[in-house]
RNA sequence: GCCCCUAUCGUCUAGCGGCUAGGACAGGAGAUUCUCAUUCUUCAAACCGGGGUUCGAUUCCCCGUGGGGGCACCA
């Protein structure tokens, strides 16, 4: 174990959104990188916009993205480990309470209006604030310098003092987020640029409690793609929302890698990684300066080719897992075999789990749709009507037990009257299965069975 | 307005003084296939501008410009 200690401290306050997660994430994989110790903390002062639901949320989230947390909330939501807490910041308040003694003691914070505001060291004066729109009182300091691990250094002026503690009693974020990455030992800081402007503050709160700061990375933010507009990315984006993927049971080792490359890479080419490869590389060092605009075709391809090499058994197993949750009946009343052999067939064609539903239904019922582009198609195109009958004929004494029997049958029949395998395709795929998209039609044919593809040759025809 | 961060194809990025500026996604074309995908081949696509430093700048420095963030008794 090393002595590396990092924390992510979301506020429970909203949806779980794609930003907070590549937080995470890098806290995490920095984390177990180091052999470190990853510490979960609720945020959850905000009383007044606070919900159990979404605090839940946050379990539920993490705990799909494969990041687990050795200090924290249960992520059942009941009790907590580790020796560091309580971990929710509304459990804290007397720890609070005794560090704002300790400055006021120490004189480095004062009353004031009925708050309590935090004392910069240095002479004072005052200036009108053209932002603000009214004189404020300015001190003179030195320049904060950090050491931030991802940009450099940065240097930053703090010349105002600042409110630790509101007139209703209840401590503001930057006190109680220093107070607790000092209780908690938290040795790294990694989190978004958007506080970077916010770290000049926590360092003079270190310097007045006396304590080395810890490290600071700030990581780049997730910004909208071209197409959603500018600025970073909201909840109210589409795709923001980690709950969206889950809804499409995407992998969340899709999600992951996916993230992981956002403002992260390993060094060369390489992007589809094993999370365990992932962990392995990943470094402060290595992040980018930049921001990165959210991409949700390149999460999507990234969502197909884990899928296409998911070995059997997990994939029927997640389509399993996706029809339950869809409480598909007619999908799972069936019978297990076979749904298993439709949903080998569907695996190499489709790019999301959440596709499966429309790609499959044919196998599942005699009420499929039928595609009216398609079908105005199909029938344009030489003389279908004649390529059915011929069908209907000729398919009761066709061998359905294998592809290839299916595959020689449909072959001399078209030979027998000059055409070709094409010809019966299409015309075929469309009434046994209403669209033009899908296995091959003699794989269809078999596992549909010789009575309902007669069946349905013979409804479509009339 | 002030402060901070940042800048390579549409997007994610490699590059760490000398390269035909590489890869991936998306897009175009083609091949394979019974359809649709996959797969394969292939095409198009970038160093924000201006000054320096240097024999030589995508790379280092400065100034613009663009993008992002922060300036609360929100978190």
């Amino acid at each position: 174990m090393s002595n590396v200690r990092v924390r992510f401290a979301p506020s429970p306050t909203g949806f779980f959104h794609i930003g907070s997660a590549r937080t995470a994430l890098f806290n995490w994989l920095f984390a177990r990188h180091t052999g470190g110790t990853f510490i979960l903390r609720i945020e959850d002062t905000d009383q007044a916009r606070n919900s159990e639901a979404f605090l839940k949320l946050i379990y539920d989230s993490l705990t799909w993205l494969g990041m687990d947390w050795d200090e924290g909330p249960n992520p059942n939501g009941v009790g907590e480990r580790g020796s560091f807490g309580p971990y929710r910041q509304s459990q804290r308040g007397d720890i609070y309470r005794q560090y704002k003694q300790k400055l006021l003691d120490s004189g480095r914070a004062y009353e004031k209006d009925g708050a309590v505001w935090f004392k910069l060291l240095g002479e004072r004066y005052k200036v009108f604030d053209d932002h603000r729109k009214k004189e404020v009182e300015k001190v003179k300091t030195p320049p904060v310098i950090i050491d931030d691990q991802i940009r450099g250094r940065v240097e930053r002026q703090e010349d105002e003092d600042f409110v630790i503690f509101r007139s209703d009693g209840n401590p503001v974020f930057h006190f109680v987020n220093v107070v607790d990455d000092i209780e908690m030992k938290v040795s790294h800081i990694i989190r978004g640029e958007d506080h970077l402007s916010n770290t000049s503050k926590h360092v003079r709160l270190y310097e007045g409690f006396g304590v080395t700061a810890p490290i600071f990375a700030h990581i780049p933010l997730i910004l909208k793609s071209p197409e959603m507009g500018q600025g970073k990315m909201s909840k109210r984006d589409k795709g923001a929302l980690i709950e969206e993927y889950q809804q499409r049971h995407f992998l969340p080792e899709a999600l992951v890698n996916y993230l992981a490359l956002l403002g992260w890479n390993p060094g060369d080419d390489r992007e589809k990684m094993p999370i365990t490869e992932i962990i392995k590389l990943f470094d402060l060092p290595g992040v980018n300066q930049s921001n990165a605009k959210f991409d949700g075709k390149k999460l999507a391809n990234m969502n197909m080719t884990y899928l296409l090499e998911q070995p059997a058994d997990r994939f029927v197993e997640l389509a399993a897992t996706y029809f339950r949750w869809k409480n598909d009946a007619n999908v799972t009343a069936a019978p297990v075999d076979y749904f298993k052999t439709v949903m080998l067939l569907a695996q190499p064609r489709i790019k999301s789990i959440d596709e499966l539903g429309t790609y499959t239904v044919y196998f599942f019922t005699e009420e499929y749709p039928i595609d009216a582009k398609v079908k105005e198609k199909v029938m344009a195109k030489g003389d279908p009507k004649a390529r059915l009958s011929e069908l209907i004929a000729a398919v009761p004494a066709m061998d359905f037990e294998t592809d290839a029997t299916i595959e020689t049958g449909i072959k001399s029949l078209a030979e027998g009257k000059g055409l070709g395998f094409g010809d019966y395709q299409a015309v075929a795929r469309l009434a046994v299965t209403g669209t033009n998209a899908g296995p091959s039609i003699t794989a269809i044919f078999r596992v549909l069975g010789k009575d309902r593809v007669m069946q349905r040759l013979r409804r479509f025809s009339a």
